[in-house]
DNA sequence: GAGTGGTCTAGACCACACG
DNA sequence: GTGTGGTCTAGACCACTCG
């Protein structure tokens, strides 16, 4: 467009004078209709430029209370969660799988309160990259939904995306020492200072339990 | 509204049919018109609900194209950025904050590229919660945005925040092991492996490069 | 009570990508 | 070319909350 009345516009030019303290932070801005007039277009477009950066944690909107510019902004970073043999192709490795371990266990006691007190199907798998070990992949299954299910090729990651439905969960990083287990498998040594990532999902019920560790020097990417 | 044709309505029943497999992988979806035929709403509003679907990696859209439940989503998790001070209290535990170190240097080699030849100001300080060691921050900023103001008292974090514009960056997670320094500050063993973060922060040019360890133990939690 | 954002509608035009 | 999503508009009503 020519005078700029997109929405995307409106949010440059909101940002603008956030950056430019034209907007301080704390202060209250003009609502959405003075706004509209402003700068020329229909409040829904304000609306939605200005949603799209209380989103991203840059203003703060409250109905009655109008819209201010935080004082402590609390940024929100988004990392995307690909399938381990995508990560590594984009890396432009070779991407390898194989399965180490594949037991009916009972469960163990840290486990029982999130996915029940039954017997898990744990599966522990290494993901190698150009052959050396990239990640190793220690898994508990709900043992109904993969009933004769086998894991020996495709690895559980692929085959749960592919297979149940979509759900929730949660994820958390922090860091692991490498046991002797670990150094073997990821061609460290063992103290190794290594990232890990544990997943949890549930469906209508529990689904998985994952810990995903990584070979030393790994780092996982954000957009801010 | 009795009929229910909210947004979310729409995302839920969506969500629904992609859950049930009513729409599997990599099939095409009913065009907008058509859904909100079906379910009895303007086409403005199913689009907001599939656009919020393919935000979070849900949906694929393409103009012309329509849209596709993707054979391998790419899920986005988000975890929010907050002041660390204010991680510490919403833990419940009191924070502290004490420099290390705060001298002019010459950039190291491998920070040249991102900050410029120029020697930057380097601040080292140690983030406590309950009087332990929770987090060490090791700091590089560009020294003309903040000549002449002290970081003894506010961390150089929360001065950001309030005194310069808001900007973009990049973050990473990985591990680290242990230095004798960081095994001091944060009252662990050398060799302990601890999660690191690293950020970088650019407005209209460089502003700051830091390194956060935390204390071991620390996990750092996302939604999914 | 009243102001503000949240959302819905119906229609319109545009931009892109596929055949 | 043509179908699909992307967006804008003008108006309306609703829901939350602050005073």
């Amino acid at each position: 467009m020519s005078g700029g009345t997109g929405w995307q516009d409106v949010r440059d030019e909101a940002l603008r004078r956030i950056r430019a303290r034209i907007w301080a932070p704390g202060d209250r801005i003009p609502d959405e209709a003075a706004l509209a007039e402003e700068l020329g277009c229909a409040r829904a477009t304000v609306n939605r430029a200005l949603r799209d950066l209380a989103e991203a944690g840059l203003l703060e909107r409250r109905r009655k209370g109008g819209t201010r510019v935080p004082l402590t902004p609390v940024r929100k970073a988004t990392f995307s969660i690909a399938i381990i043999r995508q990560d590594i192709e984009a890396r432009g490795q070779v991407p390898g799988y194989r399965v180490l371990g594949d037991r009916l266990e009972p469960a163990p006691e840290w486990l029982r309160s999130r996915m029940g007190d039954g017997p898990l199907r744990h599966v522990t798998a290494l993901h190698t990259a150009d052959g050396a070990g990239f990640c190793l992949e220690d898994r508990w299954l709900n043992p109904v939904l993969v009933e004769g299910v086998s894991f020996e090729t495709l690895s559980a990651n692929e085959w749960l995306v592919g297979n149940v439905s979509f759900a929730e969960g949660t994820l958390a990083f922090h860091a692991v020492s490498a046991t002797l287990d670990l150094a073997r498998a990821l061609g460290c040594r063992e103290g190794d200072a290594l990232l890990a990532l544990d997943r949890e999902t549930r469906g209508e019920g529990p689904i998985t339990w994952v810990r995903l560790v990584y070979a030393p020097g790994h780092r996982v990417q954000a957009a801010l």
